[in-house]
DNA sequence: GCCTCGGGTTGATCTGTGTCAAAGCGAACA
DNA sequence: TGTTCGCTTTGACACAGATCAACCCGAGGC
């Protein structure tokens, strides 16, 4: 078997490229996709829905980042995914959303009303293959991260998130040549520390032991500068270079 | 859109129902799943599949235990799955194997050759959308283990682990008006921590804090009683109530 | 019965992170 | 221009869990 080809399709007046939406699908579907499209504006530290909620959409992010959050009865709590523009949110076949997900800065998305979306997706296997594709994605980004949340230290922890989201952010600058790479961090040092199980003042410390180091360098807080990604991935202690964010 | 029933199906000469394969199959499909069908037995120990290695069939665990596990380039391993008889093994889709597979009890599997189950499934739409709920599962249960591995101290780290396996143990036996459980560990103490990211000493320590307190009771090193599954689950400090295996 | 060997327990000590507390910094606003 | 407020940094100290090391226990094998 071959899967439907992993390129997606721009729907069309997204800025984005829905992942979710596989390049095989026929004009008529693309145009039923249309039909049940619309767009949802959500403010900084704004919920998306909470857990237990009844989900009545699935969709992509179209700007901004999102996060996948549990929590546990005394407060704790566990970053389980970050959603960064053209990831997908929500489970077709289930009911209630199973974690927080929240609004880290501003954020657009492109949602599909779920019942119309679900019988498109029954009509038409591409979509359920492309689904099943990005969800094994996931599943490989939530397992590569549990090998960070379990066996690395703080540094690495540190070193492993900003690999990732240097690769994956588009707001960044690159110089192939060098492999120097400067990029916006969206996250606060709370969001980090969610997002690794650490404590934010750890995450303050490392991030300066790092700097100190020299394998970053803050031109303000948020902005990062890596020399040289090559060694950012050394000292995420990886096997892999730095997977994909679920 | 409603998925076809979770309830799966009991192929002709398994002793468990194989969770991939969905009841509203038609009588020819099982069948040409009949003809792909064979098995294969391995070693308590022995690997099963190589991080990386082609895979060339899926298939569900019979019997035994398997389990997932990544390793970092300096020996520091993590588990990021536990297979347990009716788990499904294999990525339609997906050339090569995302992480080592082994058999950490004697293990039998029910395998069908990658390309022919392939096929049958883009024939097959119900298959592809018991596949997606499948690997939803996996990916609930995956992140549910997040916020093990992140947020939980040793001990509830220990009963988080214990109470997983106590709902799904087979050869466990139950006392439904008392709530209390009995069943096999089969996993060493080494097996544990490297699920659980910790050393074998402390999931010994745990063990035996857990057992001073009287939330469990050793009948030997491997046979665990629960006198009360309530307890377990409090010390486990969850909100959701176990989850389950991926 | 004795030996061996793999898994398991327990103890002493070390160390990476958490915790608590104070102070720094920059943006927005009066 | 100063005040405030949210985020960040830094320090001092505490403690959970790692590390190193010794010993225990039960199942085979001879």
């Amino acid at each position: 078997m071959t899967l439907p080809q992993l390129q997606s399709l721009q729907c069309s007046d997204c800025p984005i490229r829905h992942r979710a939406v596989c390049s095989r699908c026929e004009t008529d579907e693309l145009q039923m996709l249309d039909t049940i499209k619309y767009y949802r504006s959500f403010e900084a530290g704004q919920p998306i829905i909470w857990s237990g909620d009844q989900m009545n959409f699935v969709g992509s992010v179209v700007t901004g980042i999102a996060t996948l959050t549990q929590t546990m009865e005394d407060g704790r709590t566990q970053m389980v995914g970050l959603l960064l523009p053209s990831d997908f949110v929500g489970r077709p076949g289930r009911e209630g959303a199973a974690y927080d997900v929240v609004a880290t800065t501003d954020v657009v998305m492109c949602c599909f009303r779920k019942k119309p979306f679900e019988d498109l997706m029954l009509e038409t296997p591409h979509i359920a293959h492309r689904l099943l594709e990005m969800t094994l994605d996931e599943l490989d980004a939530a397992r590569e991260w549990m090998l960070v949340l379990g066996r690395k230290t703080a540094r690495e922890k540190i070193a492993s998130l900003l690999a990732i989201l240097a690769q994956r952010d588009v707001s960044l600058s690159k110089n192939a040549a060098s492999g120097e790479v400067t990029f916006d961090l969206k996250l606060t040092r709370e969001a980090m520390a969610d997002y690794l199980g650490l404590t934010l003042e750890t995450v303050s410390r490392q991030m300066s032991a790092l700097k100190k180091s020299g394998v970053i360098v803050l031109e303000s807080k948020r902005r990062v500068k890596v020399p040289d990604m090559r060694l950012l991935i050394e000292e995420a202690g990886d096997d892999t270079d730095g997977g994909v964010v679920g």
